[in-house]
RNA sequence: GCGGAUGUGGCGUAAUUGGCAGCCGCGCCAGACUUAGGAUCUGGUGCCGAAAGGCGUGGGGGUUCGAGUCCCUUCAUCCGCACCA
């Protein structure tokens, strides 16, 4: 006798879940002749909170999928690992005094508990944790590949340092100038050979794509480290919050930016949501124009600029440079020495954040110097402002007011004079940007379209010598030091303060244990205070710093494919063998940061040959957050009273956040309140309809809101399939949704009337060996196509809409023949393994179900002979009429002008139109 | 400001991609069984209307025999970037 019930489903659950672990039921081998699938999840950092409702959205979807790869006869791998070096756990144990190697393991334990509770089919045994030395070993040998590599733009792909060294032996650099455009200087072959060991190893660590150098770095002082780029959010850290500031460091960075176009190609042929490959796009910025460079009139100097526009180089009313710009000292004018000077000390007195918060205000001086149009001969004074950035293009810009808005707004302030060019496309108000416009005031160019004036002044500049194309990114190179302990060291040795790559068999260079990790605040790295470590002998020393989190992360799908290998980063083979992720599933906050540097490591790896494949995943799904609903109370000022939610507005009161699990419907469980906070305890309450009713707003998961819902205790309540299905059921899988339990019990009640297929109303298993009718048969197929095409297009929400309708038939039809049955356990499956199984089992199979094939539909039990079809008359339903489905057209049309309904719509008359489409509506046109 | 997305019952959502809008679930209403229920089962449920019928996919316009779906325009919300020359 077996019901349904709690208990059951406890015994259920955890009988499965010990089977499958058992047998090694998720085991993955390399070496299998079925067909490959590759499916990932973006690994998780293991933070101390544990999994809350909205971290299994994306588990779930791609354990479905997996699921259902695996019965559709693919060999699945599908594994899981932790990202667990990073600064919250090293920020943890500084507080608390405990090594973060321990603190890590307890996180990592506790979220693989959490993961089990969800019967996740991951192969464990490929487990990987980026702070494991056996791992980071690896992640520093590519790292010393990176660094022994250069990027050969004729190639555009990256190469051995050896082959560089080859080429300036036979003929210096004029051929690979530097990178770095700011460095123009060429040598010979002969120069090269006549350099001393330091002069040509600073000339290669200007070429490596690994490299170290003085960058400009977001300096974060309340955290005593650089921050990258995207760490740092409208001038503050992400994490807490804290200002940060500009500051010069000797830093090692990755040289993303030579990859700039290839990742932007890259994008073309990967699978990625519209979204997000713009957002990559914007990221990279790519902008194509020229470098044009402005005499200085009574000076040596010269200025570039970089432009988008050379077309509009007659309307050039002024030039502006970055503060920061070296010129400035150089060009400015006695006269105006006092008026720069003042600026410079405003614009240092400014903070990133109040920069960004007044980005509209316009402020700027005058040099006092001018720069000689090249093309127009006229002078153009030089302004500074803080709107030109220093760090983009040349730090430099030719002020066109008629065409930029900027600009415009610029001359506007200042009542600089402005030159139309573009006729009537300006009124004077308001800049115009267009392309559209014939020139005027323009000499030579005068009566040209701007479109076409664009090629034409490119090629007049290049022909003077003055300017060139180019091509600018608002990306820049990858910072990759971290003032930080909790990483992965640097595996190079200083010797005469020039980096060298350790030897390969010397790695893992083992982060040292220690306590003492509190960062200097000098800008060293924490490891500094180890100076046994950091020492290695008189002239020999480590690197202080270490890598970021997004080191380990930018490769660990490539080790989950042979995780134990000790030879190699994996095998070549197995390489070969998975080869791309097909489905990667994860937050869309990793776009640029962490799918940026990924696509950049596969691409190096490929191009030194270790790979076949340049982009890592092939297709990625994005998975909407599950957001929380906060609770609140209101309490009076200064009292202990506390106002229900309609009265609030009587009384001045503050406004409180509830833990969660005390609402109930939104009224509030007064006793369980009072028990809830010692402060809490002598709580007076207003109430309405004598209900305590609480607020409500939707937030972000988090402890501090007291939102958080675990799912252990929803599967507590419900079971683990109720809530795999629950979650897909929410709504589409990349949407963003509040958390609410409003609809589970509708899941719930489906997975009974599922079992119930297979149990008599005593609640004993019984299933019929009879043949299915015909009509039980089309709900089967019906159920196995839709399940099909839903889950190939990760539609997981209809998915389980179809499950439940076919249930609700099935039901009416009180079929439990085993020929429907069978199949569909085994469709249901993926979404919910446990009850599946166990109904697969009183089915009377020995195998486990996640092992068998997932069903076909056949399209004969779908189609019908024929069909009602609605008749529209001038766009109205008027009347159904029954069709053969293979009927021609012509015959429907005729049958329908002979219809009575038809002719008394059109009075006797010949309609102007009937018409037929698919074979199915028609419509009759008077 | 630029870019991306979204807008459908009381709520979460669906619509074979241009073909009877509202599937499935929640909630609600009615009924059955009941120890009288926060259990289960059955039926109903877009809005207006007694009904016939009419109106309905953020608003306005258009294309079409036919529009939630395509085009133009406008509003609102969310996300990303933000002085990038």
């Amino acid at each position: 006798m077996s019901e349904y019930s709690k208990e059951e489903i406890k015994r259920i659950e955890n009988k499965w879940r010990e089977e499958w672990k058992k047998k090694q039921a998720y085991k993955v081998s390399n070496d299998s002749p079925k067909p490959k699938c590759y499916v990932l999840d973006m690994f998780p950092y293991p933070s101390g909170a544990g999994l809350h409702v909205g971290h299994p959205l994306g588990y779930i979807a791609s354990d479905i999928y997996t699921r259902f790869k695996r019965l559709q006869g693919f060999n699945v791998l599908h594994p899981m690992g932790f990202d667990a070096f990073g600064l919250p756990a090293e920020q943890y144990a500084l507080e608390h005094g405990v090594d973060p190697r321990i603190s890590t393991q307890q996180n990592i334990s506790n979220f693989k508990k959490q993961m089990d509770n969800l019967s996740f089919g991951f192969d464990w045994s490929r487990e990987v944790q980026t702070c494991d030395p056996e791992y980071y070993k690896w992640t520093q040998w590519i790292f010393l590949q990176i660094f022994d590599s250069w990027f050969n733009r004729k190639n555009e792909k990256a190469e051995r340092i050896s082959e560089l060294i080859s080429i300036f032996e036979k003929e210096g650099n004029k051929n690979h100038p530097y990178p770095n455009s700011k460095i123009t200087n060429t040598f010979s072959g002969s120069d090269w050979k006549s350099f001393d060991e330091k002069k040509k190893q600073e000339v290669l660590m200007e070429y490596r794509l690994a490299y170290l150098a003085f960058t400009d770095v977001n300096w974060c002082e309340a955290l005593g480290t650089v921050l990258a780029n995207d760490e740092v959010i409208n001038g503050v850290s992400y994490r807490g919050g804290f200002p940060v500031v500009k500051r010069q460091m000797r830093q090692w960075s990755l040289r993303i930016t030579e990859y700039a176009d290839r990742l932007l190609k890259g994008l073309e042929e990967i699978d990625f949501s519209d979204s997000m490959k713009e957002i990559q796009r914007n990221w990279i910025g790519k902008s194509t124009g020229a470098r044009i460079t402005f005499k200085i009139k009574d000076s040596e100097q010269t200025l570039a600029v970089f432009t988008t526009r050379p077309d509009t180089i007659f309307g050039v009313d002024f030039m502006v440079v970055a503060p920061e710009h070296e010129l400035v000292k150089k060009i400015t004018t006695a006269k105006q020495q006092n008026d720069i000077d003042q600026y410079l000390k405003y614009v240092e007195s400014r903070s990133e954040i109040d920069r960004m918060a007044e980005v509209k205000k316009i402020t700027g001086a005058f040099t006092g110097a001018y720069a000689i149009n090249p093309l127009s001969g006229s002078e153009i004074p030089i302004w500074i402002s803080e709107y030109v950035l220093a760090g983009y293009g040349t730090g430099a810009i030719m002020g066109v007011p008629c065409g930029d808005e900027r600009d415009f707004k610029f001359a506007n302030h200042f009542k600089l004079p402005i030159t139309n060019i573009i006729g009537k496309y300006y009124d004077g108000n308001e800049a115009n940007p267009t392309y559209d416009a014939t020139l005027e005031n323009s000499g030579f160019l005068n009566g040209m379209k701007m479109k076409d004036a664009l090629e034409v002044v490119v090629n007049k500049v290049e022909e003077m010598g003055v300017g060139k194309r180019q091509v600018n990114y608002k990306m820049r190179d990858a910072g990759w030091s971290r003032q930080r302990y909790w990483g992965e060291p640097f595996p190079v040795i200083y010797r005469n303060d020039i980096p060298y790559a350790m030897d390969e068999k010397s790695l893992p260079l083992i982060l040292p244990p220690t306590t003492n990790f509190k960062s200097s605040g000098s800008g060293e790295g924490p490891l500094a205070n180890l100076k046994d470590w950091i020492n290695v002998s008189d002239h020999e020393k480590r690197d202080s710093n270490t890598m970021p989190t997004h080191a380990g992360a930018a490769w660990y799908f490539l080790r989950f494919m042979d995780p134990h290998n000790d030879k190699a980063f994996a095998d070549r083979k197995a390489l070969d063998y998975w080869n791309q992720v097909d489905v990667y599933i994860g937050g869309a906050e990793h776009a640029v940061a962490h799918l940026l540097y990924s696509r950049l490591w596969v691409k190096v790896l490929f191009d030194l040959g270790y790979l076949n494949f340049d982009e890592p995943f092939k297709k990625l799904i994005n998975q909407g957050m599950i957001v929380g609903e906060s609770k609140f109370v209101y309490r009076e000022k200064g009292t202990n009273r506390f106002i229900s939610l309609g009265l609030k507005d009587q009384h001045d009161t503050d406004e409180l956040h509830v833990l969660i699990n005390l609402v109930n419907n939104n009224e509030l469980d007064t006793e369980a309140f009072k028990k809830w906070k010692p402060d809490f305890e002598n709580a007076e309450f207003v109430l309405e309809d004598g209900k305590y009713i609480t607020g409500t707003a939707i937030e972000k998961i988090s402890k501090s809101y007291f939102n958080v819902v675990n799912p252990d205790d929803v599967i507590a309540q419900y079971s683990t399939d109720t809530l795999r299905m629950y979650e897909m059921f929410l709504g589409p899988l990349e949407q963003s949704k509040p958390w609410n339990t409003n609809g589970i019990d509708g899941v719930f009640r489906f997975l009974r009337k599922f079992w119930n297929l297979g149990h008599d109303n005593t609640g004993k298993f019984s299933v019929s060996d009879a043949e299915p009718t015909k009509e039980e048969m089309k709900v089967l197929h019906k159920t196995i196509k839709k399940v099909t095409q839903d889950v190939t297009s990760f539609s997981f929400n209809t998915c389980v809409s179809e499950f439940m309708i076919c249930a609700n038939e099935l039901g009416a039809l009180k079929c439990n023949k085993r020929k429907v049955i069978e199949p569909l356990v085994i469709a249901l499956s993926p979404f919910a393994p446990h009850i599946c199984e166990e109904i697969w089992s009183l089915l009377g199979h020995n195998d486990f179900v996640l092992d068998q094939s997932f069903p076909k539909y056949e399209e004969k039990y779908l189609v019908e002979s024929s069909f009602n079809y609605p008749i529209s008359i001038n766009g109205k339903v008027r009347a159904e009429m029954n069709f053969a489905l293979d009927m021609p057209k012509e015959d429907i049309e005729k049958q329908v002008l002979a219809s009575e309904i038809v002719r008394k719509w059109t009075e006797g008359k010949t309609p102007k139109k009937v018409i037929v489409v698919q074979g199915r509506i028609v419509n009759v046109v008077l």
